[in-house]
DNA sequence: CCTTGACCTTCCACCTGCTGGAACCCTTAT
DNA sequence: ATAAGGGTTCCAGCAGGTGGAAGGTCAAGG
């Protein structure tokens, strides 16, 4: 396979890939034409990363996690850990999401959106 | 005041501070030993956009909206369609981040985390 | 055989929004 | 005189790619 195909089946772009094999994710093997030629096992090691990266893992994490899935004798408990870390992350970009959605909408609603040039947005905004 | 007074009323580190002059939010006058001087008005401002960045307006929102502050006759509505976009966004975000949660949190639940090498965490990652 | 267009290659710059550090100058107190 | 604690500049780097230029390659159609 040429990049164009394993960019189509893993879903992610050409550009991507190369910059994964760049930071050592993968060594595509090279033609008489210097183009890079794909296996399926490259192909499904990107399409792992890329469902990874889509959860919310890093790039080192997903080194990590790689090393682990290719790792037959690992324990399933150094997965759970690294899983279990990045889930409190996601929850606490959640809460500090929500933080800002409440005082967002708050000064939304409290805004008429007419002509006028009073906003309690800009007012909350600039007050000290 | 110099420097190190704005930074710590605006709450803004001094390094932000020279960032926000190069990028042009702030002019500050400067004394004869090449120190910044700042007036009431900069720390002002400083502060307003410091806010905003917290609930997550971009830059170049910021950049907007301090516009619109300094504009004694513009209308709410511009401002309120800022804010509402940015709602939009927020709430995107926080969808995205709900929607990672909840499969890595079954993810999580389903895996034994012991010893033992099989893991649900890498087989639902590689799964193709 | 030649051309066209879709692929592929490398390399370098740029994106957001800062942050860290080096190397240096200025002020104030002791 | 010197040391601490300001301040200044500039350069590099973070994550995780993305965009574009300049050019090589391949298959099909005229």
């Amino acid at each position: 396979m040429n990049i164009g195909d394993v960019a189509e089946r893993s879903g992610l772009p050409a550009k991507t890939i190369r910059y994964y094999e760049d930071i050592g994710f993968i060594k595509p093997r090279r033609g008489a034409n210097g183009y890079r030629h794909f296996d399926e096992k490259e192909l499904h090691k990107l399409a792992f990363i890329g469902r990874a990266r889509s959860l919310g893992f890093t790039i080192e994490d997903c080194r990590t996690l790689l090393a682990l899935y290719e790792d037959k004798h690992r324990a399933s408990a150094d997965v759970k850990r690294i899983a279990k870390q990045n889930l409190k992350e996601i929850d606490a970009k959640i809460a500090d999401l929500k933080a800002m959605r409440a005082t967002l909408s708050h000064l939304v609603a409290e805004c008429a959106g007419d002509d006028r040039p009073d906003c309690p947005i800009l007012n909350d905004l600039g007050r000290m």
